[in-house]
DNA sequence: ACCGTAGCGGAGTCGGCGCTCCGTTTCCAG
DNA sequence: CTGGAAACGGAGCGCCGACTCCGCTACGGT
């Protein structure tokens, strides 16, 4: 492969990576090429449909994520990492979770974007499961019930942007609700 | 207004509303008018704009939300009624938040659509007051953070279906969030 | 420096959807 | 019953966005 053509390449990618997180998954590839400085051509020459691109970019999301998350996990206090964890994907997620939802109403998630979900699932496990560990956090939820209650967040914010201290007294909520619960 | 544009009017948004929930918003206006059983002419007749269909379906939705709201906030326990309230809006409002979305997206929530959602913030705020009254649910959350919750589970589900038990679990979680916390 | 070819650009094609137009049908007042 | 207005149906228009095609550019091995 060419040095530009690999240039290129990238830089379609980061302009899509760009372009989702500004406008949605629903702005035109041509947005994206313009950003990107190339024509539509090479566009779809490095990404043949854009279900290729949205993929490509959210495979990225997920890693970075994930690589995000393991350096959480180190922190002494699972619980802290837990909240951290938690934290992070609320406020990172939305584009991510934009992504997601274009894949799945097309096909369902597939190949290496199903694969780094998984990963992104693995480290999710880890933290949580160290964190009821302590016998701080309730044992009755899983990674399907954190990273729900997360995407939710998510999401909220994609539709109806709203003040950060909403989101963050919403993210206290959530993980005083994580906490073994007194039961009155 | 002739009888049969009556009926037909009110085909036409039945079948708007059944298509919104199957297929989302995008779903075409030529759908809705084959499943009303009309020309699409007829659909534009009653509802110039798609716009004008998504607003008028999201109304009636709101205001179905927000009688069954009012219903459970005759309950003796203010906190069981908000428990109600929270899980009934978690149950239904996906459909609903996508609309509200599209609407958000082609130049914001106004006229009869923001009056409606209104009223059912009054609701909600109405129902969390005296929740609160008693004592057992935490101040420091308005009626922003439980929207802001209550969407986030409806959005999620909408994009990633899950099993009712692991939403009836974040439910609980959240609900558990709400509550007045003891801090460890 | 040279030239074969990988790679590029962007005008053009195609399909889908919101919306319009008008000949035809249906309703109902007198 | 009947005339005229109200309402209907669905072919057609215009636009927009994904994707293609091909003449041109410039990279890089020799």
């Amino acid at each position: 492969m060419r040095a530009d053509a690999i240039a290129n390449r990238r830089r379609v990618l980061a302009a899509a990576r760009e372009v989702f997180a500004e406008q949605g998954v629903e702005a035109s590839t041509e947005e994206i090429a313009r950003r990107a400085g190339v024509g539509a051509g090479t566009v779809f020459r490095h990404f043949p449909t854009k279900r290729d691109l949205v993929e490509r970019a959210l495979v990225e999301h997920l890693d970075e994520l994930a690589g995000q998350a393991r350096a959480a996990a180190a922190s002494d206090d699972p619980v802290v990492a837990l909240r951290g964890l938690v934290a992070e994907m609320a406020e990172h997620a939305p584009t991510k979770i934009a992504m997601a939802g274009h894949l799945l109403a097309d096909g369902g998630l597939e190949g290496s974007a199903r694969a780094a979900a998984e990963r992104m699932g693995a480290v999710t496990a880890e933290v949580l499961a160290r964190a009821q560990a302590t016998g701080r956090i309730r044992r009755d939820v899983g990674v399907a019930e954190i990273h729900f209650l997360v995407r939710g967040i998510a999401q909220a914010q994609a539709f109806l942007p709203v003040g950060p201290e909403v989101r963050r007294r919403a993210v206290e909520v959530l993980l005083d609700g994580l906490r073994v619960a007194p039961r009155p």
